[in-house]
DNA sequence: TCTGGGGTCCTAGGACCC
DNA sequence: TCTGGGGTCCTAGGACCC
């Protein structure tokens, strides 16, 4: 049987930043978003006295100083610094794995895999790291993840390793999971799935896959099928080609010249072309957007976006400056107190790919196949083509972008090289 | 007073083409 | 009454995730 662990780590912003205090050991921690803005982690004793998940930060003050919570700003040098412990913990344990977000990873197992060396393997990373995790081991991603929240929960029980594969009562499990505890099940699927009379995991598991198919299309489907232990997602051991990069930030105080959205966005374009740069990759299309305060309910609300597709890929600072500026200009309005800018760079090309001339013309139809045989002239043998058209109507659609979505450069395969950009975020403050 | 930032995928509708 | 139909590309917006 197929089996799939996700490995995640324990409240990980917090455990964190107790590695290197462990005299918080026990005592509630939270971890804030960039701005001091949110709380965005919570140690077990901050959920145990009720501060929720993305709780704006002023609004817990009471909470706080009346139970001595330690507060931090977010630190996501450290943060990158310890994910990448943990995961080379895990990659020297199993033969493939998908590092899915800073503080977890699927892992392919053996077959020999049992619970205990999942429990030797969680006691190693505590050991070597300092991390707490919880495993979870099911036969989809979807089930694995199912695996993992129960472990979490019941931690007492369970260890913080569950073994969904190997249960004897999976429909138990089912029955006592909402469907909003599900991957890939938020609020409005919740909800739309309510109205089908349909509210745990079990009932989900058994409904019938064409009135799914008809609600909630493809993602319905692709949920369906994974909870009942048909896989639909692959794991992912090399993470795909970024599809775009953003940059934004709240204002502190509200903004209202468009002097200082300028600036503002003069930062954002120099944050995100870098980042770009450090991909590789050129920048085709870009937009700028504009956000009043959205919580203001009684202020007059004007968030416009704006793209433009650029006459020549670039990764240039300033060829993007200007753009940015141009853009602004145009949904810039005066009179309203702005409360967040950003910008989006999207439709991104591999620059190695790129050759002057080939992708200049945006706005015309490009005939691929000339394309791919005149690079392939270029970069060298026609016989053992670089550059292959990828195949029409794989799994994942191949409609709904622009032609370089069939590009495949063979070399890249070649080149499996992750590395996080967590390091290039803001130290923490204070 | 104070309310994060950065992603992905899917769908629907219009423009355009033959 | 009934208005061609099939395809691609682009964009906006929704939903979800960490």
């Amino acid at each position: 049987m197929n089996r799939i662990a996700l490995v995640d780590c324990n409240n990980f912003f917090c455990s964190c930043e107790r590695v290197f205090n462990p005299a918080l050991q026990g005592k509630p921690v939270v971890v804030l978003s960039n701005n001091d803005g949110c709380i965005i982690s919570r140690s077990e004793e901050a959920k145990a006295i009720g501060i929720p998940m993305g709780a704006p930060l002023h609004e817990q003050q009471e909470v706080i100083r009346k139970h001595g919570v330690h507060v931090f700003s977010s630190n996501y040098t450290l943060y990158g610094d310890m994910s990448a412990r943990v995961m080379s913990i895990l990659r020297d344990e199993v033969p493939a794995m998908e590092v899915y977000s800073i503080d977890e990873a699927f892992l392919q197992l053996p077959n020999n895999f049992s619970e205990e060396h999942a429990r030797a393997l969680r006691a190693k990373i505590l050991q070597w790291t300092g991390i707490p995790v919880c495993i979870g081991i099911g036969s989809t991603k979807l089930l694995a993840k199912l695996a993992n929240r129960h472990a979490k929960k019941n931690k007492a029980l369970t260890g913080g390793v569950f073994d969904l594969t190997h249960y004897w009562d999976p429909d138990g499990i089912m029955a006592e999971t909402p469907t909003d505890g599900l991957w890939g099940v938020g609020k409005n699927l919740a909800l739309r799935l309510k109205g089908m009379g349909i509210k745990t995991a079990l009932d989900f598991q058994h409904a019938d896959p064409a009135a799914i198919r008809k609600s909630m299309g493809v993602v319905g489907e692709r949920l369906f099928r994974e909870l009942n232990g048909i896989p639909c997602l692959a794991l992912e051991e090399m993470p795909p080609d970024r599809k775009g990069v953003m940059a934004s930030r709240s204002f502190g105080s509200p903004v209202e010249s468009l002097e200082e959205l300028e600036e503002a966005l003069a930062n954002h374009v120099a944050r995100a072309s870098e980042k770009v740069r450090r991909f590789g990759l050129l920048v085709t299309r870009m937009e700028v957007f504009l956000q009043t305060n959205r919580f203001k309910k009684d202020e007059p609300q004007y968030s416009p976006g704006i793209g433009i597709t650029l006459d020549r890929p670039t990764h240039s600072t300033s060829e993007l400056m200007i753009a940015a500026r141009t853009l602004l200009k145009r949904i810039y309005r005066p009179g309203y107190l702005y409360k967040k800018t950003g910008i989006q760079l999207v439709n991104l090309v591999d620059e190695d790919a790129y050759q002057p001339g080939l992708f200049d013309t945006p706005k015309s139809r490009i005939d691929v196949d000339k394309i791919v045989d005149e690079l392939n002239r270029r970069l060298g043998d026609p016989k053992n083509p670089v550059i292959t058209r990828a195949s029409q109507g794989t799994e994942r659609s191949a409609s709904g972008g622009s032609e370089r979505k069939a590009w495949k450069m063979k070399s890249e395969r070649h080149s499996p090289h992750y590395t996080t950009d967590w390091n290039e975020l803001p130290e923490a403050k204070g």
